[in-house]
DNA sequence: ACGGATTCCTGATGGC
DNA sequence: TGCCATCAGGAATCCG
């Protein structure tokens, strides 16, 4: 599932690939992938050099020589690839035919993804990327810590929030609690200043690690080389529920948070467990 | 208004 | 062996 550290690496990875490359032609076996339509996307991006490859978030920015970009929503599944003429891309919904003979492939399995191409200045108007949250990396505590809140939202739910913070799914969600010894489960009003900078620096270290790993691979994610990230390798809470915490020995506990699996050790992760007096008491407020 | 639950989608997985 | 239920989850949307 890419999130902030796989989107990263397709950008890296992408770049010297694609930039510089004219669009020639658009393509799509799944029409419902392009956005605003088939037809709309290829208007906006045909003809159009790439000028740069970023990201905001979970979100895959390719720049164009006119100043319009073309947004990659990659959601569960989406894959961005590169193959020359002589590959077959497997299973594409959109291929983007570049100069050169290089191509630009989209493909996503479970067809949550899309690609949507916007004129200069129209993203900047599209709703999703407006409300994103500030990027976690470079991301001021006090700012962070105001940002959580002092509502009885858990603060996994926060985290998962791009509104909050952009780029954070399931996986760096739960591996970052877990650094910071916070339950997923515990509302943020119950999350000392304290905590809140102890979670911010346990999710700037993973996210940075992440990056340097080239990501996460449980078995979708592959970079714009088809190449696997390895921080997979590293995961101390994800996907170990039954398994003994790497950190005192005692059993890692699922559970259902904010609608997500969580996993967690409840000897290790005792923090906010407080916070059930502290949010108690309903703000009597006149 | 706020926060939780549901929905979309398809392949992998486990139980019988 | 084969079938079916369950699970995975980002973000929009619905609901209490």
């Amino acid at each position: 599932m890419p999130e902030l550290p796989e989107v990263e690496t397709i950008a890296r990875t992408l770049a010297p690939e694609v930039v510089g490359r004219e669009i020639l032609g658009v393509s799509a076996p799944d029409p419902s992938a392009l956005q605003p339509s088939l037809a709309g996307f290829a208007a906006l991006a045909a003809g159009r050099r790439i000028v740069s490859v970023g990201r905001r978030g979970k979100l895959l920015l390719i720049a164009l020589d006119n100043q319009g970009v073309i947004g990659v929503h990659l959601r569960m599944t989406g894959r961005v690839t590169t193959c020359g003429p002589d590959q077959e891309p497997d299973r594409p919904r959109a291929v983007l035919a570049l100069s050169g003979g290089q191509r630009l492939c989209f493909a996503d399995v479970r067809r949550f993804g899309s690609m949507h191409a916007f004129g200069p200045g129209e993203i900047e108007a599209w709703p999703f990327f407006a409300s994103l949250g500030p990027e976690p990396l470079g991301l001021g505590a006090a700012e962070f810590r105001a940002r959580l809140g002092q509502g009885r939202a858990r603060i996994k739910a926060l985290l998962l929030d791009q509104h909050v913070v952009a780029g954070i799914g399931n996986i760096y969600a739960d591996e970052s609690l877990f650094r910071a010894g916070i339950r997923p489960d515990a509302p943020a009003c119950g999350i000392s200043p304290r905590k809140r900078d102890g979670l911010l620096a346990a999710i700037q270290t993973v996210l940075a690690q992440a990056i340097a790993e080239n990501g996460s691979s449980i078995r979708d994610y592959r970079d714009a080389n088809g190449d696997a990230g390895a921080f997979q390798n590293h995961f101390k809470a994800y996907g170990r529920g039954g398994k003994p915490c790497l950190a005192c020995g005692e059993t890692m506990r699922v559970a259902r948070v904010a609608g997500r699996s969580s996993t967690f050790c409840p000897h290790c992760q005792r923090g906010g467990g407080e916070a059930a007096v502290l949010c108690s008491a309903p703000p009597h407020k006149s």
